[in-house]
DNA sequence: ACCGCATATCTTGACGTCAAGATAAATGGA
DNA sequence: TCCATTTATCTTGACGTCAAGATATGCGGT
């Protein structure tokens, strides 16, 4: 009987016409995913870094050397609209982990490259994140990290 | 080959030494409940309530007649700070969803309580949104869906 | 009866996000 | 070559959220 079972109870008794089966996955996933947000942002925090710089410094540094890739590369790869790129990496110019340097081959762009500091704030909080994430998910066996995975993936591949 | 695979495999090239597998889940779970919150948000956009105002007009549906709760009850429910409380309220007050009467027991406190508009458009919205939650989780089956609840409720009972 | 602490709600200021549109450069067909 | 269209990025204004603190009432021990 845990908080979402309250919930669905509350429906049950209110609506019984109401189907809560889906509910009750999405209302965990719901919960969860706050929790897990909580947990990964205070982390971060600890390094110096908010989740959002976290998430284009760690697309940069993924990219491979020489950590560069155009917004448009970033938008792409991150879920979030132009207008909270440009303030993003503005945040990030700003406290100096990236820079905008001319892109030769098309002015209408940029490239947004890791500066030595951000590529040694990367380095330095991935490590760490990554620990954070092991250390959220090891009350599940491996069998059962398995069967999440699965479950996730065909679930992301409804809109993906 | 989803676009988490994609991402883990820039790692792997990367950085060798980091084992992805909390990753995976984390960044499924991640993408995951992005797009359903879209989904969701949109559904209920079109019943002309955010998925904020919803939360809270169906917290007060669901704890039945007379359908009144004290911020402080609305809290407790709804994993969002008192500030963000106030202001949810105070947008469903100005669109005459709800009203805050004077709670007779303690001056401190006050009632929260769907109006008869507010009480309609749950009403309303909460059949079309359960309907909603199942069309996005109709690509699993029974036991699938069991499954993945189990799994949840475990991951959930880590933080609660 | 009083006073200090606890409780309940609201206020303030700062962030991160988005949608829509603005700006500027590249492209391709006539 | 030129211009209309497309592409790439940035700007603007509005929201929803939070942390921290302000305000007001209740409560319990003396």
């Amino acid at each position: 009987m845990d908080r979402v079972d309250k919930i669905l109870a509350q429906w049950s008794r209110e609506r019984p016409d109401l189907d809560t089966e889906a509910m009750g996955i999405m209302g965990r996933l719901k919960r969860l995913t706050t929790h897990l947000a909580r947990e990964v942002d205070q982390v971060l925090q600890e390094q110096g870094l908010s989740s959002s710089s976290f998430d284009v410094l760690a697309t940069l540094r993924r990219s491979g050397a020489p950590y560069r890739l155009s917004p448009g590369d970033l938008l792409s790869m991150t879920m979030v609209s132009s207008g909270t790129m440009t303030n993003r990496i503005d945040q990030l110019e700003k406290a100096g982990l990236v820079e905008r340097v001319l892109n030769p081959d098309d002015r209408r762009s940029v490239l947004i490259a890791l500066t030595k500091a951000g590529l040694a704030a990367v380095e330095s909080a991935v490590g760490v994140h990554v620990a954070n994430q092991q250390r959220l998910t090891k009350s599940f066996s491996a069998e059962e990290k398995a069967q999440l995975d699965t479950l996730l993936r065909k679930f992301l591949a409804t809109f993906e």
